[in-house]
DNA sequence: CTTGAATCTGGACATTACTCCAGGGTTTAT
DNA sequence: ATAAACCCTGGAGTAATGTCCAGATTCAAG
């Protein structure tokens, strides 16, 4: 039928690997593949869904062991209010995580426009002198 | 003299713990302490500020190996280019990074929204009928 | 001087998320 | 019908980053 491939052609649509597909099967992340006649597995549809929910659901930083969850909360039917608070507690994360990368962020693009000027100006300088970036780390307060 | 202390204190100091300090010293992230008669380590100001440099260094996305790259690059008289290519790549990751976090914050926050209005408004629902995350996942492209 | 806390060395073990390999079948293209 | 390409199982190995432990020593307090 029509959305069934085998795993090689699975890995190239979702952006995996053959062994990846086949790691998360034996860890029970996604079900193990019917078979045709000479014992070569077939993915479906579903399956391909699920593998391109796991690789979005890693790219947001989720961990194989929460997306196993959200993927179970998929299927059961659930109350709402577990997935709500799996949520709240990952959107903490998620905007204490922005915070931290936009503080660095600015101290790099500060640094790299410091960087900048200075070898501008001179050539051949010391280290030290040029890149406040390095000392800088040393005192960054979180 | 002021400024050396022993490993447990440096531990608390540096917020890492002692076998993580000697972890550090073992793949050579930190220099080896000094020892005072009885063997114990002193750890002096320099390491305590090598430890709190690889703590924010670490918490702002870099690996060891980059850490030590920085760490040496401090040391060592360099040309600033080299840090510089080493900061542009970072900071280039760095932006990346909180854009997908930003583009997944948006996801959850209006998903946990919606949940929180359904749960208002029925209790005991179906899961699927209540959590548009779940599927979001599915779709959401990059 | 005894006791308990801190430290030492060296090495085993843990976790996450794969990645690779051997040795063997199957499918497809020519 | 044969070679190239693909797939199978089972298990070992890898990389990063630690964490834990045993057995011995040293330091600090009472």
């Amino acid at each position: 039928m029509t959305g069934t491939v085998h795993i090689g052609e699975a890995a190239k649509v979702a952006g995996a690997s053959v062994d990846t597909i086949r790691f998360y099967q034996k860890i029970g992340l996604i079900k193990s593949a019917g078979r045709c006649a000479g014992g070569y597995g077939l993915l479906d549809g579903e399956d391909i869904h699920d593998l391109t929910f796991v690789r979005h659901a890693q790219e947001l930083g989720f961990s194989l062991t929460e997306i196993k969850e959200l993927l179970a909360l998929r299927q059961k039917h659930h109350v709402c209010s577990e997935v709500q608070s799996m949520l709240k507690r990952r959107l903490g994360d998620v905007r204490e995580k922005i915070n931290s990368l936009s503080r660095l962020e600015a101290e790099l693009a500060r640094a790299f426009r410091n960087c900048n000027r200075e070898l501008r100006l001179k050539r051949e300088i010391k280290h030290e002198d040029c890149c406040p970036l390095l000392t800088k780390l040393d005192r960054l307060d979180d």
